[in-house]
DNA sequence: CCTGGTTTGTTTATGGCGTAAAGTGATCGC
DNA sequence: GCGATCACTTTACGCCATAAACAAACCAGG
């Protein structure tokens, strides 16, 4: 590797990533093409499936047809990336305050990583500089600039914001592979390895007293709640109640400032 | 694999998970002797490097030698995650309020994933429900528990404090991992990249006005600065703002609670 | 029309991976 | 002494990313 590969190589990325997304019109494969069926593959099976031929057999090519228009894999799962934070809505309405907007952006951006849980498996919080991180980036400035906060404490809500929903979404979606893998209802799975943790991991209850209190405590059911399953459930209501903590946050950083622009 | 295969394997790996820490006396392997070994070569290269054979070679045995000691590349990397939380302190002085400890618990916290940045690489929150896991999670609840908050609003809040944890920890972490790829310093990868992103994005200031705004203002020099470098003095801002947020955040739930036990 | 270069693929090959299966040598209970 | 068991190695299989060589289709200039 030269000393200076690093820099051709930002510039290459870069331009596949802010290229123009027309031009599939042809036969023939191209980059376009080429991204929707990976997002495929990875939607479908998971990112531990995908692989440059399954890319390739998905497009009827080799897997080295691929390489023409992708210089790499590793490229192609950031551009996989950008690509699919274009499903992101724009536009949130602000007339009911930025917490609403807030709320509404952050259960948008939870549902998007739940339908394409492999995103979360890019690489933590990675600066991929695609022009859709950006537009994702923007729009949460829309809702947050209503706070009126400046730019230094708005970073770190940016910052506290987003790496929330995606840990939650993390969550979530690991509770649903652990279900998909093991063929059981994640509260199938979770009351088959309970027994075995209370029978390996003697006095327990003594040990972790706490962790015992908060496990245990069944807490009312919800409406609309009946259709989701065990784990996912709690997840779901976790999300809902730290999203709430970090909103009041805000709230009170808003108020701090004394400067709070929204009525 | 039988329909079993799962609860099977829950055993296992459960007892492999609580099993006494002793006995590595003999010229042997055994499970400590190589859980050492992979956490020195993940430690040192990275989870992209983790393999049976470079843990292996470490121990001067061949990879296959390892099976004996543990089920698969999954288990043991299960292993590792557990036994490297042992590192965590499970005390902090809760004279001066929880909200000191937690700030002191977050900032361990994030200590611990620079230390062992593939952690944030084992798969998001998934349960191994290992025994410093738990004691982690008891840890953590030993100070909530100053709050008096129920475990419902606990539950939210202690997921909300470890993603964000996590999250702004994989921030610094991927700064770092891409300073050392490119063999730059992250001050001169940024301003290598940051001209490129100019060149190729035509017209930015204008489509996200927003994000120009925030990444542009130069924030003041801190006090014991100095020496940290460019992108991770930011991400350590970052941090500190965004945790601030999320104590007052939790303040706001024990008000709402009016039920605050700490003075 | 021919012709040579470029574009778009394929095939083949290399070195790495996790791990199943079989082999090897020592050790231990009888 | 001797089979069983243990600790470990060797070999092998089917994956993976991708470098390199090759082939066929296109296009430009004569």
């Amino acid at each position: 590797m030269a000393v200076f590969a690093g820099q051709g190589d930002a510039h290459r990325s870069m331009r596949l990533l802010w290229r123009e997304p027309g031009g599939s019109a042809g036969p023939g494969l191209s980059v376009d093409v080429i991204l929707d069926a990976a997002i495929a593959v990875a939607d479908g099976d998971g990112m531990a499936a995908l692989s440059m031929r399954a890319v390739g057999d998905r497009l009827g090519r080799s897997a080295m047809a691929l390489y023409t228009y992708v210089p790499s894999k590793a490229e192609l799962v950031d551009l996989m990336y950008d690509k699919v934070l274009g499903e992101l809505p724009a536009e949130y309405p602000l007339g009911d305050g930025w917490r609403v907007a807030l709320r509404a952006w952050a259960e948008d951006l939870r549902g998007f990583f739940l339908a394409h849980p492999w995103v979360l498996q890019v690489s933590q919080a990675r600066p991929v500089l695609g022009p859709n991180e950006f537009a994702m980036l923007e729009t949460l400035l829309r809702i947050l600039r209503e706070t009126g906060l400046g730019p230094s404490v708005l970073r770190g809500v940016v910052g506290a914001v987003v790496q929330f929903v995606r840990g939650a979404a993390g969550v979530i979606a690991d509770a649903r592979r652990a279900a998909r893998e093991t063929g059981m209802t994640d509260e199938e799975w979770w009351f088959s390895r309970s027994p075995v943790l209370e029978e390996v991991a003697t006095g327990f209850a003594e040990r972790f007293p706490l962790a015992s209190w908060i496990g245990a405590e069944e807490p009312p059911p919800v409406v609309g709640d009946e259709c989701v399953p065990y784990l996912e459930r709690d997840a779901v209501r976790n999300f809902v109640t730290g999203l709430d903590v970090l909103l009041d946050g805000i709230e009170a950083a808003v108020a701090r400032a004394g400067a709070g622009v929204e009525g």
